[in-house]
DNA sequence: TCAAAAGTGTTATCCTTACACCCATGT
DNA sequence: ACATGGGTGTAAGGATAACACTTTTGA
């Protein structure tokens, strides 16, 4: 069949699309997303599937895949990455189609379904990336981290290769003078990657070798899920700056000490209260309800609302977060 | 053919991924686009061709595309959005590729080749995005788009329709108590879009009837390459002010007037020359390279290069850019 | 009475913006 | 002499970060 030159032509063209979510929610202050148990001692996965025929654009290819296997409807949607330099062939001739694109996508949803359906489950994404949690100051495992990258820094043939290596570890995990910048997260995951400290690497056959202890790289995913992954928390922990995407994460009211957590379950990072608080009513991002919390354990607190005008007034209506040594209770 | 039903489902995911760049230059203050020449009467287009077998990487495709139809070599390339959603159907049911989806780029290089080859021209961006420089001040073909949005605005049927075209017409076009942000430029050319501002939406049948007079919707180019590079500057647009990208574009060394120029070309801003200076130095950019410039028409600059250290002092070593009222002879 | 959460006040510091002004070269 | 581009000084104002402190509830 096909021996019609054109269609040759075109068929040595054709590729699958297959659209990934990442479903962010944030309860009970820990951000969580959305994981489909693997199957018989396989890997964790997100929810995922190929974009076909009868889905009208990409987005709706990928809210119906995400409703299908996990019964959870989505609200705000952003296109993340096409992924598809990994050479992932499959390996079926007779299909016409050869190769396979990873499209990813990050979705907000306001509160997860009570109980998820059978094999579905929240998970807290730093599971994934323990790394990546400085709120309650550096984690520990960066210590075990820090060791392993200086190893992999000296284990490089010639001095460039050396040089290149201690500039990426620099740059990325705040040694030798470095900052912490908790936007990096894909870049942190690609350096653990190549580093060898994510058990991906060995599983696609991009590292050979004994991984470092297990806890360590962190729980891996199926495919280039955690990718993906790391992806969206780097796309989110830079947008919350510059657009008002919080607040698709909360409910129509809300405290502050309530943004607060959220944006610090985002970014990873403890804030100071006095000065967010402040922050955030001086930029005009919030206004009064009138209606007051009650039996939260401490003083009832003013409920707010995210305030639409803000578009208009503010050229980058967002919350700029820094890290803080004066984070209350929570910083180290 | 293809009566096994694992094949036909299989061929029923199958799409083409159209690979498109946006390849960039800065020559003599201004911003160009890599284009080929529409043939006998077709619109301009960008550079672009299918992902096909022998392409080992997505970017690896795009790169080779490229060469091949300009002979433009590429150093920086950035992946910045896959299109996917506009129900452009390629309609041979025998290829087994049903859908195209648009894989866009941005390349930045250093300096265009003197003589391009046939066909293929290195245009100012400006020309398809007018009401983007504002660089000498307010672009005065924004008098005519604002009068064509507020028409719209009032065409909306239905009060709440109304209302919120006129929030996304203030809150992007710096109308009626918004400020111009320069990175919108996306969300600009989609709104212009959808308005029927520009050609594309009555070629795509988006919209219907008489368009506005010539010269005020830009430059329209073939099938979504102008969404494609209004995606590309608004990434670049953003991009400057925290990765230090502008260095791409300009030789291993400059002066601070090539880099200011440079910015400004990107931004479409017009910047206060010894604020730009002191911020560049302050933030340690760029570092002293001992020579100076020759008969440039004025008092002789010291040339200067890029301080890779920058990269770890700095969370987020860019250049931070706003308008100014007091930009010397080119602000209005 | 104490813990927990909600808030206010105030200061020192840094960064940004704007304005004013001087310097060195070519024609 | 003057145009062109290079460059410095400085002061006002705003934003930020840190610290200290008060208020209101529930257990």
């Amino acid at each position: 069949m096909n021996r019609n030159p054109k269609a040759r032509e075109r068929r040595n063209e054709a590729v699958t699309a297959d659209l990934t979510a990442v479903v962010v929610a944030v309860t009970g202050g820990e951000p969580r997303v959305l994981t489909l148990d693997g199957t018989a001692g396989e890997l964790e996965r997100l929810p995922s599937g190929p974009f076909e025929l009868r889905h009208r654009t990409l987005e709706q290819g990928l809210r119906s895949w995400v409703e299908s296997q996990t019964r959870q409807t989505l609200g705000y949607v952003e296109q993340l990455y096409t992924f598809g330099d990994r050479d992932r062939h499959v390996p079926t001739a007779a299909t016409g189609a050869a190769r396979v694109l990873s499209i990813g996508y990050v979705a907000l949803v306001r509160e997860p379904r009570q109980s998820a359906a059978e094999g579905v489950a929240w998970r807290d994404w730093y599971r994934y990336f323990p790394w990546e949690d400085w709120r309650h100051g550096r984690p520990p495992v960066l210590d075990a981290i820090e060791g392993w990258l200086r190893a992999w820094v000296e284990g490089a043939s010639g001095a460039t290769e050396r040089r290149q290596r201690a500039e990426r570890v620099a740059v990325n995990f705040a040694i030798d003078g470095g900052t912490w910048n908790e936007d990096r997260v894909l870049e942190r995951y690609e350096l653990a990657y190549g580093a060898g400290l994510v058990a991906e690497a060995y599983a696609d056959g991009a590292v050979v070798g004994q991984g470092p202890p297990r806890g360590v790289g962190g729980e891996p995913m199926a495919g280039d899920h955690r990718r993906i992954l790391a992806t969206a928390i780097a796309r989110l922990r830079g947008k919350i700056k510059y657009r008002p995407v919080v607040f698709e994460l909360l409910p129509p009211t809300f405290t502050l000490l309530q943004l607060q957590q959220t944006v610090e379950a985002l970014a990873g990072l403890g804030l100071h209260k006095p000065n967010f608080r402040r922050l955030v009513e001086q930029q005009g991002l919030v206004e009064d309800t009138g209606a007051m919390t009650l039996g939260t354990g401490g003083r009832p607190a003013r409920l707010v609302r995210f305030r639409r005008e803000a578009l208009l007034e503010r050229p980058a209506p967002g919350l700029r977060v820094r890290a803080t040594r004066a984070a209350g209770p929570r910083g180290s």
